[in-house]
Order: C-alpha cells, then structure tokens, then sequence
DNA sequence: TAGTTCTTGACAAAAATACTCGGAAAATAT
DNA sequence: ATATTTTCCGAGTATTTTTGTCAAGAACTA
C-alpha cells in the first residue's frame, strides 16, 4: 500500500544536473576552435560548482558525446558537430534514463486489474512529447537561437 | 556561486502528488453519479494513502476544482464537468505553479551579462510545450480514452 | 447526542539531489 | 626523472524535496 507509485518518474526527469549540462556543452560548442576547454574554465564561466561539473562531464564523455584528455592543455571537446548532439541525449545521460516506462509494470499494482490504470497513457504520451520535443533540438540550434516557435513534428493521426 | 540554480524548476513539476490529484480526480469524474465520494473510498479503489490524499485534495477543493461536505455522506464531487477540468490546472495546483519564470531574474546569475544564459529560451520553451499538452487535456479525455495520438496545437510561426 | 467525514497545521521519515573530498592515472613540460 | 597540470574515479556528506503521519477541530447527519 502506498509503496507502489513511489519510483515512478516522468520519463525524463529533468533537474539541475540536466541543466548544467546543457549549459556546459552549449559553452563547449561556442569554443569550437580552442582544441581542449578545461573543467574549471567552464564551471567559472558558468558558474557552476567546478567539482560537480567533473561528474557530469564524466558521464558524458563515458557515453561519447565529449572526448577528453588529461594534463595540461587537456580538457574537453565535442565528440562531434553541434547540430549531431541532441538536447535529449544530452539529458538522458546525466540524468539516468528512467526504467523503462517507469510505471505499474513491475508491482502489478497502481489501481487493480487491466495492469494499467486510467492515467497510465497520460504520462506516457506527456514523456513520449517531452522525448519528442527535445530529441529535436540540437546544441547548435540552442547557440544559433533557433529554439522558439519550434512546432512538434507532425503527427501520422490526429483527431 | 552554485547557488544560484538550486531552485529552479522547470515550470510544469511532477511527483507522484500530481499523479495521484490527477487519479483520484479520474476516480472523481468516473463516479460522477453517487453524489459524493469518500477520500477514504477512493484511496482504498486507487491504492493511495488516504491521509496523504486528504492533502491533496484539500488543496484542490480550496483551489475550486471539487467540493467538499462533511459528515455522514459526505465526500467530494468535482465542481464541474469534466470536460471542463484540464490536467494542467490539476498539476498546478497541488504542485504548486512555480514562481514565475523560475530561472534567472532573481539573482541575476545563471551566466553573466545579457541576464539570461544560452539556454534560458529553451527550458522556457519546454515548459510552455508541456503546459499546453496538458491544458489541452480533459478529465473527460482521460476516461474516454481520447490521450493518445494528441498532436499538439497548431503554432502561428514554423520554421 | 453520537458518529461520521472533511479541515487544518505541524511534524517526521524517507528519498532524491546537489555537492565535496581524497587520491590515482595520464599527459606534458622542465 | 620529477613536478605540474588536468582528467578520472569512487565514495561520502549535506541539503532539499517528497512523501507521509498525527492529533485535534469543525461541520454535518441521524
Ligand atoms: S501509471 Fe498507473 S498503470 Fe501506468
Ligand atoms: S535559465 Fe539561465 S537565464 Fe534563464
């Protein structure tokens, strides 16, 4: 009782980790030309803790958005083009993909018999918008502007 | 310094408490005949605590979303159709609107000069995407089923 | 009156998030 | 070689948010 919906999530999550990184790598992608920028001259301009920022970078680079090299003149650098990087992959990394559909599956419970209960395609269809609107925009979409007005893609069936 | 961020949400928050106001309103528009229903009735049917949903619901009778009456039969009742009740004025309330814009402006921070980062416009963006998805949506499509396959609304600009 | 049921606020437990720390491994420069 | 710079890595702590409980009160009905 009650135990149940506790590790529910909206597909993506969104907090400050998420946001941080999409700060970091929009500041990676405006300094294209410098070979390697460093940790802490990202975390200054953007004043974000410089030792936080080692972690999500970290997650980062382990999932191959960013290559890294170490001692000086090392630093970090965009894997690839700005407009190949998009906004969701960035957030799904740092803040850990939800278990899959998040949801009733497991416990069998949230609301008795059919196995999902009436809100159950709400929040899948909000996460499957969230995912689609983000899995849109690029990081060079965000450093050209080109962010506002964004329709969503169209839809084969409508009502 | 990295404190400037910590309270910044995206404008549309979502914990289980919004999940369970939207459900127990689902249950509320389902038995929209027997006059009023028990908190402690639709706790038992969808699996919730039922102190914890007295919360929830209170907020949403103070909001004027439903009606309370105590006593023996007494209960809550939706102060409305449902048709007329959007998911997105559902989740405001017991999440609690987030303070106006969220980000910035306050501090002043969240990178430097021009007031507002490189990526302002996008979680600005977002959040208005979701809160239309969801204020596009009734108690009334829910338990008709009329979720999936929404399509946003169509935006005056595209690119 | 007695019993029911919402109302209210304060409080407590649990979980998630945000952030720190200490050190190891690589690369470079001297 | 050695010192220095910087990423890498695991673990730990602190703070905040979420989730839930409790106890007492108010309105309503029979
Ligand atoms: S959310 Fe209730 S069953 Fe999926
Ligand atoms: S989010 Fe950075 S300024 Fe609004």
């Amino acid at each position: 009782m009650h135990k149940n919906l506790k590790k529910i999530g909206i597909e993506m999550k969104l907090t400050t980790k998420g946001r941080y990184a999409v700060l970091a790598l929009t500041d990676l992608a405006l300094e294209r030309d410098e070979d390697f920028v460093k940790i802490s001259h990202i975390a200054m301009r953007q004043n974000i803790s410089s030792t936080y920022l080692e972690q999500i970078l970290l997650k980062l680079k382990r999932a191959g958005l960013i290559v890294g090299v170490r001692g000086p003149n090392g630093g970090y650098k965009l894997a690839s083009e700005p407009e190949k990087i998009m906004i969701a992959d960035i957030i799904n990394i740092v803040e850990g993909k939800m278990e899959a559909k998040g949801c009733v599956s497991k416990s069998g419970s949230c609301t008795g018999v059919s196995g999902r209960c009436m809100t159950h395609d709400l929040w899948d269809e909000l996460s499957r918008h969230i995912e689609l609107f983000l899995g849109q925009i690029s990081l060079r979409d965000i450093i050209k502007g080109n962010v506002l007005g964004r329709s969503s893609p169209p839809r084969a069936f409508d009502y």
